[in-house]
DNA sequence: AGCCGTTGGTAGAACGATATAGTAGAACGA
DNA sequence: TCGTTCTACTATATCGTTCTACCAACGGCT
């Protein structure tokens, strides 16, 4: 077109107050400029962390972010993302990384586009074609769980959730891969998980940290440091060890993973393995964006590093002096 | 309908796998399943919360949430909502809490419904017709200062961010109302916010507390309480005292506002001022429905009781045995 | 004069639902 | 038998775009 009638046109727009009713283009081009961001609970900072994440990168390719919160229910999930398919939304994230996919299998066959958000690349095997974005959880459990052994420790627990999910399968293997290296024996009894009667509700999740470490702490020989699954588990990891009376890091040390904001707050500061979230968020929302271009291409998977932070939850181990009551 | 014809008709649709598309009956009757939510950022856990009590709140009305971060700017504030009408979203839910509302106004003119969460009763003069939830901020403010006052506190000070909300200005009038009650002269050195450089990101909410804090206890007759605007500024400010050497509550007692699960995470667990979270998203969700259901009315405002959540970051004032370096 | 490309403008079908109207047969009571 | 109501079904317009096709006007070219 002329730019003088480029113009006109644009003026017209202006006088009339004219929007372009995004509903009816939908209608007729089949895209809708939504994505949609199922996390266990936006309630946990690290999944709230997650949404900025996605939020920011989505913003940046004019597409808006529904949220839901799955509370790690294949149910609520499978709900969630027909609702969005439903509405036109043809791409989603998936954070709750479980084993398995298969409650979206027949949406997918529908048209539905899936990432899944912190799976690894353990979902090779699988036959959905999903892509899937993530820090290398294997590496960040054995990056949290070396620093404890670099500082002197032996006796390492371990603690987490009790969601079946890859990333901690992922992470307590990154655990055990350390502890094989250093040559200290696995121990089963320095490995504790919530109670299933907790729930999985992923906004207690400190709560579920707080739970496991007790139960390791107050056994005859308590492990001298904790890894914990996560930077929330890591956190009611340290909860726990007040409770008990202990100090950390003289009596406990404590390492999480994922580096949230939180971490930095607490007393100790946590030392923590960083996971690059925004990096993340970025290759979610880019990997939705090629699959909205382009159908076709075999599944792909991005896996990010994770990388150390000291801070100063964890010290080399002190001198054994008392046995923590209770 | 003849039961038998029912029967036939979701017989076909089994078969067929019919799904209605929401998008061409938005077309159709104008409605959009949808809620709008905008917070400064849901990176931050109070705001994390918040949107997670909203979402259970639209999830039982069948409405989904779509998310918008605002950065508490107001550009970006209209941007989102510009979108979010030109989606077809009609009602959304604006909780970053400005004192003007006016880059709002055309959109509302063009059809949008807004409810403000956080803004209280202060919206009554404003000219234009939006629905408010809040907690009695004035009250929080209040309660959280009483309780140092109750404790023996005579130099009390305030840590906020630099933004100018309205549920700032009624949480430190608040402040001001228990110091005035128990005849304490209010004292401006008291009083700080972070400085202005440090951008309105409430992300980093915290960190404003722990630089607003510091300066306050640094100063020096410094104050042997604090309350904080909220808990992530109060946790921020125990961050400092920790910076300083101080100890918390033997040096410095502090009190938050929010009761955001993290409180009881931290050391000391945090004395807090609770807010009905649950029952603020579902008073924001049913007065969206309510406007959906019929425009008209009178601005509607609903405010909740604040209560006191004793914990243990406050306590009697200790004799001043050092003043704390740097 | 006839042909061409550029530009502006018009017209109609389609997307997938809702809304309204209308038809036809069955069932019912008077 | 007639009129009424219930039920099943059909038909058409509409929401506001996009897409395709087509036409008209204009200048420059052969």
């Amino acid at each position: 077109m002329r730019p003088e009638t480029v113009r006109r046109i644009e003026e017209a727009i202006g006088q009339l107050g004219y929007r372009p009713s995004l509903t009816a283009r939908h209608l007729k081009t089949g895209f809708v400029p939504m994505i949609g961001l199922l996390v266990p609970s936006v309630a946990n900072p690290s999944h709230g962390a997650m949404a900025r994440a996605v939020e920011v990168a989505a913003e940046e390719r004019g597409l808006q972010v529904v949220l839901g919160n799955s509370l790690r229910d294949p149910q609520r999930e499978r709900r969630y993302a027909a609702e969005f398919l439903d509405l036109g939304i043809r791409g989603i994230i998936v954070s709750s990384s479980p084993f398995d996919l298969g409650h979206f299998a027949d949406l997918v066959r529908r048209g539905l586009i899936l990432v899944a958000f912190d799976l690894g690349a353990t979902l090779e095997g699988v036959d959905l074609p999903v892509d899937s974005v993530s820090v290398d959880n294997r590496k960040a459990g054995y990056l949290a769980t070396k620093h404890l052994i670099d500082l002197g420790h032996r006796r390492i627990g371990y603690v987490s959730g009790v969601t079946a999910t890859v990333s901690r399968r992922e992470r307590h293997r990154g655990y055990e891969d350390a502890l094989r290296e250093a040559q200290i024996p696995l121990d089963p009894s320095l490995v504790s998980s919530s109670p299933a009667a907790f729930g999985f509700d992923d906004t207690n999740a400190a709560e579920h940290g707080r739970v496991a470490a007790k139960q390791l702490l107050t056994q005859d020989d308590r492990p001298s440091a904790i890894a914990g699954f996560n930077d929330m588990h890591a956190l009611g990891a340290c909860a726990a060890a007040r409770d008990l009376g202990l100090v950390v890091p003289r009596d406990v040390s404590i390492v999480g993973i994922d580096d949230i904001i939180l971490g930095t707050l607490v007393d100790p500061p946590l030392t923590t393995v960083h996971q690059p979230m925004d990096a993340l968020g970025k290759a979610a929302v880019d990997l939705l964006s090629a699959r909205f271009a382009e159908e076709s291409g075999a599944p792909r998977h991005i896996i990010l590093d994770p990388h150390l932070v000291v801070r100063a939850s964890a010290s080399a181990p002190g001198r054994r002096t008392w046995v923590a009551s209770s």
